[in-house]
DNA sequence: CTCGTTTTGTTCTCGCGTTCACAAACTCCT
DNA sequence: AGGAGTTTGTGAACGCGAGAACAAAACGAG
């Protein structure tokens, strides 16, 4: 994809690791939430359902945050994690497409708790635009522009009908979002330099399925 | 061809290519749906999203079911690609918690339109149990087992807060359920035999707020 | 201070997935 | 029928990620 040629000094953190990263980052906060002052790789890692040697290799990308003999320290290992994922500040986002799905988002306490602010709640239908959602009333989608401008949005989940979502995602590009979250079951075409994630419960409990069918393939034998 | 030698009849399809056949189903459903009657590998590819060396080989795992020099007939691929995942007839799934999302989830009419068909909707709140959702009513959890039993359901959503989520998986897997997809953050943990995928909003942002804070470094240099 | 114990950080190897490149196979036109 | 043009299916090269295994480092006991 996006080929990063300048020679920085910034290591690059490989894709896999960064996905698991999270993971850490939440099993650390239920430990420290649990009174847990430090702990080793292999505790981190069954919270985090993870192999420890694979955990241990992730973590040395970041750096030795670790004492050998001892193991991690909990709040320390986890501001680390926060601060090379980007987290220890809140990022603006807004959420377009307020129907089922974007109520349930914006009322997803989540968000903000790790590291998200929802700025705005953006739909098409007028007749949405009386609605309050989780203190936040929503907007028309024209507003989009402004509230970016005015918020440096950077980040934004589009929750509306597949057939509306590459116009929303144009129109995101267009006002400078540059990290888009699609709910739609859509491919979605953006300029070099957006990325753009996907999550799509269809194909989810379609790879369930394919794996079903063949248990059920086997075992009547 | 490959017969179907009884003792080897399941070739087994790499893990990478199972994730993406449901992309090629809902890619070619829209071809068919725009009344296209054959298509290239070149054109399956650009509305899936990916490679068109990767899809040749992704499809080269199910057979020869395209015609060189032609491309692929767009409902014989369809119906081939929904065979193999096992979506040619519905699986019954019940989904245990319905808050913000699972409200959202049983309103969601792609359900039934690729292959799965919401039998229950399940509840811990007695208070919820009045409400019908989507035309089907809110029962209580307790009657997961028989619910599973009369409708041999092998397929489960968790819909609840994360600290609810094992118990749910437990008491899923008690029942028969063998295929679990998990909303709650949470690491569940099951016997072998028993597939789970997840679903993680926060996750997927934080990835997109990683990269994003990348970019933001090398930017204003 | 030295030795044994614990646990990290890293090296090495292997397997999987991606991509390239091309022969094989099919259609169409003359 | 034969040749030109098109597109599939796949062998081979390559790069990345997973996991095992171990040396290096910290700590505590005596
Ligand atoms: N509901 C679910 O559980 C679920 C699950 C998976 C995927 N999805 C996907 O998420 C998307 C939303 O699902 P939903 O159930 O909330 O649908 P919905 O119809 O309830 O809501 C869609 C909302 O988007 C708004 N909208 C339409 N066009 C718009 C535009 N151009 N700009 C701004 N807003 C616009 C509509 O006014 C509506 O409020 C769909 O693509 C769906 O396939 C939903
Ligand atoms: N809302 C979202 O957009 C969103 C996004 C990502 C993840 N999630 C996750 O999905 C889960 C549900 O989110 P929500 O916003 O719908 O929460 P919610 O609190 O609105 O709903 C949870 C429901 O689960 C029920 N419940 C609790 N314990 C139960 C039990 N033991 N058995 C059966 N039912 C039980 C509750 O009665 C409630 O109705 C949470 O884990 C949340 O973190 C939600």
């Amino acid at each position: 994809m996006t080929a990063r040629t300048s020679a920085e000094s910034t290591r690059d953190i490989p894709e896999a690791t960064v996905a698991r990263l999270p993971v850490y980052l939440r099993a650390l906060t239920t430990l420290s939430e649990s009174g847990t002052i430090t702990c080793s790789s292999e505790d981190l890692a069954q919270a985090a359902g993870v192999n420890s040697a694979k955990l241990r290799k992730d973590l040395s990308y970041l750096g030795s945050y670790g004492t050998r003999g001892v193991g991690y320290d909990v709040d320390y290992l986890r501001y680390q994690i926060a601060r090379e994922i980007g987290v220890t500040q809140d990022w603006p986002v807004v959420i377009v497409g307020i129907g089922n799905l974007g109520h349930a988002l914006a009322n997803y306490s989540g968000f903000r708790s790790r590291g998200f602010r929802v700025v705005a709640l953006l739909d098409a239908d007028p007749t949405r635009h009386d609605e309050v959602v989780a203190g936040i009333d929503v907007r028309p989608f024209d507003d989009l522009e402004q509230i970016v401008r005015e918020n440096g949005v950077a980040i934004g989940v589009i929750a509306t009908p597949a057939i509306a979502a590459q116009d929303v995602a144009d129109r995101m590009v267009a006002c400078g979002i540059s990290s888009i979250l699609n709910f739609a079951a859509t491919v979605l075409s953006v300029p070099a330099g957006v990325d753009v994630r996907k999550v799509d419960l269809s194909i989810e409990l379609q790879i369930l399925a394919y794996h079903e069918q063949r248990k059920a393939q086997v075992e009547p034998a």
